[in-house]
DNA sequence: GCGACAG
DNA sequence: ATCTTGTCGC
């Protein structure tokens, strides 16, 4: 695990929080799952034409599983069959939506970190639970544009 | 030592 | 993630 760790504090720095204000006119959404309980990593891409959301293109790949689910380095498991499936993609996506944390991890390099860096395609960490921290309900109003933070 | 813990 | 019955809400 000291290895992966190593791995994760180098590629932390090249993540890029500005707004490179890239038009995005093809959004890839990425998912994991998991064959012969367990011993076979799957991921699909698909590839959707925005804002139209029409799909362009898709992928499926598959790899053996290499490493164990560890809260905090789940990239190191699911990552290897995501890169490979994007692979097969005709053309590289503006934008990728995966599933897990992508800031929002402890030290700030979740899988959509993680896997944006490795194929420098701006990503976005769409978790369906929270990995770490807590917060209080966000007001219901949208706040002014240009207010105090 | 105990509890929490993306997928 | 994956399995899986009963239950809840629209």
């Amino acid at each position: 695990m000291a290895k992966a760790r190593a791995i994760q504090e180098a590629l932390r720095d090249r993540v890029i929080t500005q707004n490179r204000f890239a038009e995005v006119k093809t959004v890839a959404g990425v998912d994991v799952g998991f064959d012969k309980h367990g011993a076979v990593t799957r991921a699909a891409v698909a590839v959707l034409r925005f804002p139209s959301l029409e799909l362009c293109e898709r992928a499926v790949a598959r790899t053996p599983t290499r490493f164990p689910y560890v809260p905090g380095y789940l990239s190191f498991r699911e990552v290897p069959a995501v890169l490979k499936a994007l692979r097969k993609l005709k053309a590289r996506p503006d934008l990728i939506l995966c599933d897990g944390q992508g800031l929002a991890h402890p030290r700030r390099f979740g899988l959509a970190c993680h896997l944006g860096v490795l194929v420098d395609i701006p990503s976005v960490g769409v978790a369906k639970s929270r990995l770490v921290g807590e917060h209080d309900e966000p007001p219901r109003e949208k706040r002014k544009l240009g207010a105090a933070a």
